[in-house]
DNA sequence: TATAATGCCTGAAACGTTTAAGTAGATCAA
DNA sequence: TTGATCTACTTAAACGTTTCAGGCATTATA
């Protein structure tokens, strides 16, 4: 039986109220008996019983990261990077962080998000994948349900989030690409809700009007996000009549797979075909041929996240309610540069 | 304001506890009153408050994985396919994931598990990186809180588990690399408290013995099962008067970092030294080169732990408390096997 | 000296469930 | 008719906290 707060009181002749205050730091205790509260429940192994505790303050101090169906896996490098973030952080934080998956289709994704909200599981979100369109920020603004983004979708609603410069990256990646001598340059989406998806597609067209290519709405592929889907996506490329130099992709995980179809093809990455991903993930370091990406770091970028919410629900002012992060340019041999 | 079941009794005027039975299926509610309660929750939206289930019951329906610290990091990626799996099959089972880290320290540790288990934040424990000596284990069976593992602690506690047959299958490999010429084999451990460097090592000296090869100490290396680690450990061993022409690495991550400082010293991967890993991950087959690795699917491994440790927690009768893996071989070009 | 203020503590209610124990009313056996 | 047995509920306590509203000394103020 673990101890409670109310077996301190009886060992110290005391209520479980004045118990409760001193451990609380409420100054209405003498300095003394707070001490004795203090040191009695050290040496009793004292430890807040959490359920108890969340039902009368109704906060049950978790955040919670819902993985989103669109997002292709748990198991994806950027999924874990990022997650990685979310549990470092947190844990310099006293909250906890509660971690699922939303089933796939839009009525399952809504229906964890209700159900925790009004089980009041966490008190507040890290929403990634953000659409342009996001009805989870919508309800969740409604709800008054403290969150924060990857991403600003275009709800026309303000909420604390970190941006990249998606657009303008992109575009210069696209002057990278031409500035090595690649003509024909193609690009790989993901699912054409998403913020990212959106504008990693506008800085691709830029960067060819910038240059003054064409565009060939041949070369634009949409795929899910997944070396699989990818695969197929570059598949489907290759065989154009006309096809492809270079491939742009709208993250690592489907430039890993259109590296993949490519060997399958028996092109050389890097020289018959280049590719970019986008992410920086660690893993796109070690690929075959190492990949040319647009790097974000991930790994803060969801630290700063749980930051943000964190100040949030501990009613401080945030420093920043919106960050916005310019990716490196991380020019590898899949872009036909040499080994560094 | 959630919906409580007090507002679904005072709209069908009956007593909180008529609804709080029939919801849950006694059957000393009538079929009819039952589904007028069923009906009028869920055309309200009532979730039940998991605090006050929770402190009612006095569990909490989730189930806790602490990253231990000898864990190189949250985004390794074994940790990710481990989590993946984790996350995927607790998803489908009543319970929540909650994932923490412990800090660095055995002390630390300690007041993790301890505050989780008295605070009743789980109702049982997921264990990874498991020890000879493991204090975890001796603690939670001690206080009776359920638990599963992967590995089996020689503190003589039989818990459900899953095992990997870490000896014979490094000793295959040993007898690969063996066969494909390389005489010299070194090997690179882990931090030795853990079963896998055990057992692994075990394995390797195992090989050497079966092929009547000479067992050098100066060939094995203690590493952290980090690539950083693994790195500095690899060029030690290519310092030495008489270096190693092959190198099998404890874990695939550990692994990479010994690709890493292959390529730095200019030497040929897969030909002027072969390096072997040991887990399988999934990004062991883009790594340049791919890495012949004993493939464990660790994504399953993880799912059969939560299935295994559901089943208790619901009082369900294990159909196997202990499952054994054996990793497949999968020969690739970092020993020297031409890309298939 | 009466009254107010202060310091330090207590009692009791509340958070939303679950559940043991109790109770009307109907049904049934003798 | 009496009492036993069911059925279908209701009452109330409990889980371990937090917190509101006092309350009793003691000290300060008028």
């Amino acid at each position: 039986m673990p101890i409670t707060i109310r077996d301190i009181a009886r060992n110290l002749n005391l209520s479980i109220a004045a118990v409760s205050r001193a451990l609380d730091g409420y100054p209405d205790i003498s300095k003394e008996t707070r001490q004795r509260v203090i040191t009695a429940a050290r040496e009793m192994g004292y430890v807040p019983n959490r359920a108890a505790r969340q039902l009368r303050r109704q906060k049950s101090d978790a955040i919670g990261y819902i993985l989103s169906s669109d997002t292709p896996r748990f198991a994806s490098p950027f999924t874990s990077e990022f997650l990685s973030g979310l549990g470092d952080e947190t844990a310099l934080h006293p909250f906890d962080l509660l971690v699922s998956i939303a089933p796939p289709g839009a009525d399952a994704e809504q229906a964890i998000y209700r159900t925790w909200v009004q089980s009041r599981k966490v008190d507040g979100f890290i929403l990634d994948q953000v659409r342009t369109q996001d009805w989870r920020i919508r309800f969740l603004t409604e709800q008054s349900i403290p969150f924060v983004g990857l991403e600003h979708s275009k709800d026309g609603i303000d909420y604390p989030r970190v941006e990249v410069d998606n657009t303008a990256s992109m575009a210069g990646l696209v002057a990278h690409l031409a500035e090595s001598g690649f003509q024909r340059i193609a690009f790989i989406g993901g699912p054409d809700q998403l913020v990212i998806s959106d504008e990693r597609l506008a800085g691709y067209r830029q960067g060819l009007a910038d240059r003054h290519m064409a565009y060939d709405p041949d070369l634009v592929q949409v795929s899910d996000q997944t070396s699989a889907g990818a695969y197929e996506a570059a598949k489907r490329l290759c065989c154009l009549p006309n096809p492809p130099d270079a491939i742009m992709c709208v993250n690592d995980e489907t430039a890993f797979g259109v590296i993949h179809a490519l060997h399958d093809l028996g092109l050389l990455v890097g020289k018959d075909v280049a590719v970019t991903g986008f992410d920086g993930v660690t893993t796109s370091a070690h690929s075959d041929p190492p990949l040319t990406t647009l790097d974000i770091p991930v790994y803060e970028v969801a630290r700063k996240l749980v930051n943000m919410l964190a100040a949030d629900l501990e009613h401080r002012s945030l420093p920043e309610r919106r960050i916005v992060f310019t990716p490196g340019l991380l020019k590898r041999r899949s872009s036909g540069d040499s080994p560094s």
